[in-house]
Parts: C-alpha cells; structure tokens; sequence
DNA sequence: CCTACCGATCGGTAGG
DNA sequence: CCTACCGATCGGTAGG
C-alpha cells in the first residue's frame, strides 16, 4: 500500500476530472481541490497544465504500442492475428478507461510540437492494423476491402468501449473482445 | 442567393469553431470575430453561449430522427432495413459534418435540462437501431448477438465518419455506406 | 505546500 | 450593432 509520488496522483486525479468535463473546462484549482492542496502547490510537480495531458496522452499511445507491436510481429494467421490485436487493444482501455477517454478525445487541445508527434503515433499504429489487413487480403483470408476505411472503422468500433467502464464494469474486456471480434470478421448476417 | 437570419450565420459560424476548437475553448470574442462583429452583438441574436450549443445539438438530433423514423416501420427485410437506416444516418453526417463533430462531442457541455434531454432523445434514438436488430434476430435473418453491444458498435462505426468529409469530401457518403454496411452485414472474412 | 497576487480573458450587461 | 464595462475565473509566479 504505497503512496504514489505526488507527480502520479495529480495525472491519475486529473485523468478523472478531463475525462468527465474536459481539459479546458477543467482548471488546476479543480485538479488540487480533489487533492486536498492549493493550486499553486501544484506546481512543484508539474511545470503546467498542458503537461499533464501530454503525461496522459503519451503514455497511452505507449500502452497501446506495446500491446500490439509484439502481436504484429507473429507468425499466424490474418484471423487470429486480428483476433489477439483486437483483445489486446481492448484490454488496454479496459484497463485504463479514464486515460482512454482522455486519450481518446482530449489530444486536440496538445500544444505544437507535442500535437504534430501525436498525430505520427496515430497514423503509424493505424498502419500496424493497416498492415494486418493487407496480410489478410493478400492471403485471401479476407475479401478485399478499403484498407484505410476499415481501419478506420475497426477502431471506432472498438474505442467506445472505455464508456462500459465507466463507474463500475458493465461487461468484462473479455466478452467485449469477442463480439467485437465476431462481428468484424463474420457480421451480422446468420 | 439570400442571406441567412444572423441567428443562423452565428450558428453556422460556431459550429466551425466548436468542432476546430471545442465548445469551451471557442469564445463569443471568436464567433464575433468571424462575423466582423463585436461579441456585445451577438447578445441581440441569442441569450447565451449554451443556447449556439443547444440549437446546433437538437436540430441535429431532429435530422436524425427524420431520417430514420420512416425507415424504422417500413415492412421490409431486416437486412435490407439495417442498409437503409444505415446509409439514412451516413447521409446526415455527410450533409452536416460540422454540426455532427460537435453534436457528437460536445453534448456533454450542455446544462441541465437540455442535458438530460439530449440523453433521452439518444436512448430513444438507440432504441430505433435496437428494434432493427431484434426484428433480423427474430426471423433469424440475424444471428444472436448482444443488442445492447451491437448498437453501439453499429454508432460507433457510422460516427467516426463526419471526419471525412472535413475540408472536402475525401469520399463520397454512397462508398462510405456501402462499405459500413457490407462489414457490419458480412464481415471481413471472406 | 501556502499566501498573496498577476495580467489576461471569460460570458454577459447597461445604455445608447 | 457599438462603447464601456462588470465580476469571476483562468493559468501561472514570487517569495517564503
């Protein structure tokens, strides 16, 4: 039962409050309120705001690079490839639904350069899937499709759920993953 | 080539803002800048900030609604249905994709009561998608799936769409529903 | 970690 | 539609 450093109590407080009014909306007098401390006080750990949301920002894409790069990199089929890719991706927001959130939709309001870097990450995991599908196709284990589209819509379909963990787990990452998994590669169609 | 109610060019102007910047980041200073105005102005078109929000949200939700409620009691097959409401959706986002990146955003910025409204009015609107598929699911043109789940992977993977067409059209709104619909009917396996 | 405070900016109003 | 302005709040700093 360690205490956090002070530095990850903020993030994993402000984590909380960006996710549920936003970064901008949220101020550092709210972020020390739930801490106990004046706003000031913050500024021992942190040098500003925009730090934090860098903190979360870029250790969630980090989290999500080392669940799928290794995934990527094995030797088996297109199908569970995308399978294991799926359940992986899923598990990391499932494991970190405030972060996701904010992750997911707080990155706009990053300052140059940091906004410029996120956005490389996000095009160069996009191509991790991007890649697998090619495999897919190429293989005639998936009909030919968009690539970029699907992409696309794979990982809508798969970053809503951060808001089934929302105040307590609705449904288990595991039952998410496969129907998730199902409904990509066989549909709905019986 | 009339030119708009002023209430009306704010409303389009903001909606550009909104979604570049968010709702709250987005100033009056800013919208009033766009119109070659004085933010004082603008309170002779409109009562507050929140009122931009809520015209741009509901009437959205009213296009929605319009679109899919005539589909919803047509008597047709479940799959063909499902295209139907699913291309009807598309076509929304594609006509208004400003104000779909902020209904789809932004909600959670409005006050109560419009919040709680807006809430209802989604969970009515799921509940038209949910029925599509309990029908298929009843006359086993469907196979047993999650509803619940479905529906809001079924959103999430129309709602990412608005991104298309942002500056201009990369892809016209008939290739993006053909492909939605053909992955979330048949899958990627081929 | 706090007190005390800064300049900037916010949404909005008064009065014309 | 503008000028002039309001109180509140913002992110952040100085100094201890």
């Amino acid at each position: 039962m360690k205490t956090l450093p002070r530095k990850d109590q903020i993030r994993l407080k402000a984590q909380v409050l960006f996710r549920e009014k936003g970064y901008v909306a949220s101020s550092m007098r709210d972020i020390a309120d739930t801490l106990g401390i004046e706003a000031a006080s913050l500024y021992n750990h942190i040098s500003s705001k925009e730090e934090i949301l860098q903190d979360i920002c870029f250790s969630m894409a980090e989290s999500f690079f080392v669940a799928i790069e290794p995934i990527s990199t094995e030797d088996i089929a297109p199908d569970e490839k995308l399978k294991k890719a799926i359940t992986a991706h899923i598990g990391v927001i499932a494991a970190n639904s405030d972060a996701s959130a904010v992750f997911l939709h707080e990155w706009r309001h990053l300052g140059n350069p940091s906004l410029a870097d996120f956005k490389l990450m996000r095009r160069r995991y996009e191509k991790i899937f991007a890649a697998m599908l090619e495999d897919g196709i190429r293989t005639k284990a998936f009909r030919v499709v968009d690539v970029a589209l699907t992409v696309r819509t794979l990982l809508s379909a798969m970053n809503w759920t951060y808001e089934w963990y929302n105040p307590k787990g609705k449904v288990d990452p595991t039952a998410m993953s496969v129907h998730i998994c199902k409904l990509m590669l066989d549909g709905l169609r019986s």
